[in-house]
RNA sequence: GCUCGGAUGGUGGAAUUGGUAGACACGUUGGACUUAAAAUCCAAUGGACAGUAAUGUCCGUGCGGGUUCAAGUCCCGCUCCGAGUACCA
């Protein structure tokens, strides 16, 4: 058959689209004999030295992947498979964060169960993962709202439970270690991590007690604890939040705002671990940006405790303070307005004035107190301390720029050494004595360490790092204070008002919580009617109707059941969302052990993860609390070190590109008031219009004579103010819509379905085009510019999109997504296929003859490993993309088609591009797949030059090259360039101060 | 306020230890092929000035200084943008 439009017959047609680089086939074809053949199966026992590429696992939300999820995926994939051409033992795992609150919003709108949503979003996300070819072994997927999972959530919890901190040890041990030191000598021995206000008791004492009274002593100790927490309540979302939940004091999810409130919560005392956490850094190769944000959070201070008496009281008032030394300068305290004291001491005609002060700033919300920094407020109590060295009557204040939540909620205020207290002093008139040897305080405070201390007793003449020990050891000494190191770290409330979420293994005997015993977990989620709180105020989980505990079947009973002897309530409360991320990495190790969370030999050939790509938004979160846990895990001996990553590198985010058009809005009315037209207008013709808006005859030239008409008349019409007469309104266009040239498709925006308003607008041209404006924004559904994955994958294949998203810059810095360049990447796959296409009509063809020591094409691909090898160390992938490209232009350049060129050049480009690498790789005969191919060795002969062309600089301006010989010597280089001739002519007659010659970089004459 | 990043053509970005600034792409312009479009291929492309031209000169890495034979890179002082954090005693 001939087919005369295209000139060519069918048979020749059939040709060329088989041997056409036929992306979709390719890729299916590979991703299918991947998943058959389970290509990157990791094996927990091998000779090989073993690597571990960990991703952070996403929450499977309900819009799918966008091109900015996969980028962190693209870069350790890329290492993954380098590692496994290099000869390693690749754990390369995936798997889904899958509890948490939108599946839960989505149910409470829809009554539909979080765990089918949850189910459909992870189906989803798996396909659109399977498109982009990632070589994860699936046989260890994670989903943390699988029972098989938390289940062993719900045992580590109980583990935290039985657990104390012993800070002799230094590390976790048994709760029942605590119990019996208890029985012997009491605990006024112990040197363990616990709340501030354990009592000393004796062994006699602890015997006598109750056993709910030694429960509530135990539960100072434990590393997870009930306790009336102060806690960020978001009414709307009916939970408890994080810390690191709000954002600008509002919660991160929603927006809504947050009251603070108490209630009894479950915590866990990571304090315990601060120091821990803080020495870890260094251990650990991750972004400095991270550590400095963990070691902010973590917030270590060196100061020392003080107890001040107060007058005519039996009350002592401690201050926490990092200056000792400056105690000779103290002039008032102030405690803050909640300080349980300041009740106790407040004078009977201070009373009336410190209760409405207290009120006052009660009612102020956090967020107000944040906002209004500038403002100072406080109230004298009435009441005197005692200063610890001489004797001095010291007022004392409260002031709600003190803290109740940090230190001991009360200060001892230096104002000459502090500006806050500088300023609370000046507004209250108070006297700021100056205790420093020279130095101004007429208009601010000094906080300079290194100032001489004046007035000050024994410590008079010391700099601050002398007199800080000093003063320590006095106040030592006189059993008034000591060294003391401070954290701003809080312990983490772990308690959430959530249906989706990890239940505790928890009931409750008398009000006091019990652990279920670990060989009855998982605690399942109860079926739940409604997904809201109760009515009466209770988590989701209390619509429950059969969430009840019996301790003699050991079964989850009906409610009505609970007796109160043997079958009790269970916990309402879940728990949240970083409970499951914080282990999940051991737990790919051994993900389908139903024994214990990873077996022991697994946990140790594996170790840890050699890297991590992820968000720098988990700093604080997930980040934090993971290496908690980890730390904890160790303690106990279950995992074998107690840093789970070596090395962490911070994806960028990837930014839309948004599209607007400009809609005009002049006074475009008919009678009734109706707009007769909606109208828009490009990027350039709006700039114009701006431009020359002064006056409406200037504009005459821009429009054509019916939009000027109608503009006219309407400007008539209206009696509008000619300097008035326009006003534009940018409104986002769906990227799609847009092409490279950010030129509109303006029939497919009047016909988009979100653009019914604009059906019959119209829209003016410039030169037959309407040209868009663009801006960079985050990517969002409601800004029109999420570019999804499989579009890109449909059109341009996964090997060009891998490619793109890593030549679009360096990994760790935010960029802006812009479709329009992935047609280079994608010229280049075609450009690397025709290089093995070289045949007749053209079919494969590769010529296996060997080739010469000389031939141009070895120096290419040496030349590109070497580029890659060293790129891949530094995590520079873009780098390497262009030098795939560079490579690939010099061989077409070259004509190269031989095998031993062709063949390395598939395997070094199959991390970044494996399907069509697998293809050419089968193609060239072989039989394995090519990602096992061991990657080419870089050979330095290749490289070798016997020229180089020097840039020879005047006064150092680059002015000419110049091709010489290596071998030269300095002085016979010089001699070369100052015997050439346009050296002369550059230095006219001149005769060179100085010659610089730097072998093998450059010369440079001066003068 | 504090801490940490960053600033290079029209755009994304290259540039080992200071040594030819703008690699590689996109976009734009011109050309080839085509009835046309797409695809493909070729050429030009930081700015200014001079020249018919080959070419040459000057200016150029946020701003102002400095060190150096030589600075995007090092030092000092700023400006702007981004992120985190915030009365932490």
């Amino acid at each position: 058959m001939y087919i005369p439009s295209l000139n060519v017959t069918l048979q020749t047609l059939n040709i060329i689209l088989r041997m056409r680089y036929n992306f979709n086939d390719i890729e299916a074809k590979w991703q299918k004999y991947w998943s058959e053949n389970q290509t990157f199966k990791a094996e927990n026992l091998s000779d090989k030295p073993k690597f571990y590429v960990l991703d952070m696992f996403p929450y499977p939300s309900g819009a799918g992947l966008h091109v900015g999820h996969p980028l962190g995926y693209i870069a350790s994939d890329i290492y993954a498979r380098y590692k496994r051409h290099k000869g390693f033992n690749v754990l390369h795992p995936q798997g889904y964060d899958s509890f948490g609150l939108p599946a839960e919003q989505y149910a409470i709108q829809t009554g539909q169960h979080p765990a089918k949503t949850t189910k459909e979003n992870i189906k989803t996300y798996r396909r659109q993962l399977d498109q982009i070819g990632f070589s994860f072994d699936w046989s260890r997927e994670v989903r943390t709202s699988d029972p098989n999972y938390y289940k062993w959530t719900q045992w580590i919890f109980i583990q935290l439970f039985d657990s104390y901190y012993c800070k002799d040890a230094n590390q976790a041990r048994p709760i029942s270690e605590l119990v019996e030191v208890f029985g012997i000598e009491g605990n006024f021995r112990i040197n363990a991590a616990a709340d501030d206000d354990v009592e000393i008791f004796t062994a006699e004492a602890w015997k006598d007690y109750s056993d709910k009274q030694q429960h509530e002593v135990l539960a100072k100790y434990r590393l997870t604890f009930l306790s009336d927490t102060e806690v960020n309540w978001c009414p709307q979302l009916g939970t408890v939040l994080a810390n690191d939940e709000i954002v600008n004091g509002v919660s991160e999810r929603g927006g809504y705002p947050v009251v603070r409130k108490k209630m009894k919560q479950w915590s866990m005392r990571i304090t315990a671990y601060a120091q821990r956490l803080l020495d870890g850094l260094e251990t650990i190769d991750w972004p400095q940006p991270l550590k400095d944000s963990q070691t902010n959070w973590i917030g270590r201070s060196q100061g020392a405790m003080v107890s001040f008496n107060v007058n005519g009281h039996d009350e002592k008032i401690d201050v926490f303070t990092t200056r000792p030394d400056t105690i000779f300068g103290v002039s008032f305290m102030t405690l803050a307005p909640e300080h349980e004291l300041v009740s106790k001491i407040v004078t009977d005609t201070q009373k009336e004035k410190i209760n409405s002060y207290i009120e006052a700033t009660a009612k102020r919300s956090e967020r107000e107190r944040m906002a209004d920094v500038k403002t100072i407020s406080g109230e004298f109590t009435g009441a005197y301390a005692k200063h610890p060295f001489n004797g001095k009557k010291i007022p004392i204040w409260i002031g709600d720029y003190v803290l109740a939540s940090y230190g001991t909620g009360a200060v001892m205020a230096v104002p000459c050494g502090d500006q806050r207290d500088y300023d609370f002093a000046k507004h209250f008139d108070i006297e700021i004595p100056n205790i420093f040897q020279d130095i101004d305080i007429s208009e601010h405070a000094c906080e300079d360490k290194s100032a001489v201390i004046a007035n000050s007793d024994f410590i008079s003449g010391m700099t601050a790092k002398k007199a800080i020990k000093r003063i320590i050891f006095e106040l030592e000494a006189k059993g008034i204070g000591s060294g003391k190191i401070n954290y701003r770290l809080r312990d983490a409330v772990f308690s959430r008002q959530r249906y989706w979420g990890e239940p505790f293994p928890v009931y409750y005997k008398d009000g006091m919580p019990q652990m279920i015993d670990a060989k009855y977990l998982p605690i399942r989620l109860p079926e739940v009617e409604k997904y809201l709180p109760t009515e009466d105020g209770k988590p989701p989980l209390g619509n429950a109707t059969n969430w009840a505990w019996c301790t003699e079947t050991n079964q989850i009973v009906d409610n009505n059941r609970v007796n109160g002897t043997t079958i009790f309530p269970l916990e309402l409360n879940t728990m949240p969302g970083w409970a499951g991320s914080s282990w999940y990495f051991n737990r790919y190790m051994d993900a389908n052990n139903t024994e214990v969370i990873a077996s022991k030999e697994a946990l140790d050939y594996w170790q840890d993860v050699d890297l991590y790509i992820g968000g720098s938004e988990h700093a604080t979160g997930h980040l934090l609390y993971s290496r908690f846990w980890q730390k904890f895990l160790f303690d106990k001996g279950v995992v074998p070190v107690d840093e789970y990553a070596k090395k962490l590198i911070n994806q960028g985010m990837i930014l839309g590109t948004s599209a607007f058009v400009y809609r005009w809005d002049f006074k475009n009315v008919d009678e009734s008031g109706k707009a007769k037209k909606i109208i828009f207008v490009g990027k350039d013709l709006m700039e114009k219009i701006i431009k020359e808006r002064s006056s409406i005859e200037n504009s005459k030239g821009i429009f054509d004579s019916e939009h000027f008409d109608l503009l006219n008349s309407s400007l008539e019409k209206n009696n509008a103010s000619k300097n008035k007469w326009s006003q534009f309104v940018p409104i986002h266009a769906d990227v799609s819509l847009v092409n490279a040239s950010n030129e509109l498709d303006v029939e497919g925006f009047k016909n988009h379905p979100l653009n019914k308003d604009y059906k019959d607008a119209e829209f003016i041209l410039e030169n037959g085009k309407y040209i868009v404006g663009r801006e960079v924004e985050k990517m969002s559904k409601s800004k029109y510019n999420v570019v999804n994955p499989d579009d890109i994958c449909a059109d341009y294949g996964a090997d060009t999109l891998r490619l793109y998203e890593m030549f679009l810059g360096p990994l760790e810095q935010a960029k802006p997504w812009n479709t329009a360049g992935i047609t280079g990447v994608h010229g280049f796959l075609k450009k690397l296929w025709k290089l093995y296409h070289s045949g007749e009509n053209d079919t494969f063809y590769v010529d296996s003859s060997p080739l010469g020591k000389s031939d141009g094409a070895l120096k290419t691909l040496h030349k590109t490993i070497k580029k890659v090898d060293e790129d891949i160390a530094n995590f520079s992938f873009n780098t390497s993309v262009s030098s795939f490209m560079i490579a690939v232009n010099e061989l077409t350049a070259q004509k190269c088609n031989k095998r031993e060129i062709l063949e390395p050049l598939a395997v070094l480009i199959s991390p970044y591009a494996p399907h069509i690498a697998e293809e050419l790789w089968n193609k060239l005969g072989n039989e394995e797949s090519v990602s096992i191919a061991k990657f080419p060795i870089f050979e330095a002969k290749y490289l070798v030059e016997s020229t180089k062309t020097y840039p020879i600089s005047f006064n150092g301006k680059m002015r000419f090259i110049m091709e010489l010989s290596l071998d030269l010597s300095k002085e016979e280089i010089e001699k070369e360039v100052m015997d050439n001739e346009r050296t002369k002519q550059q230095l006219a007659g001149r005769t060179p101060k100085k010659v610089i010659v730097v072998p093998g970089k450059i010369v440079n004459i001066v003068g």
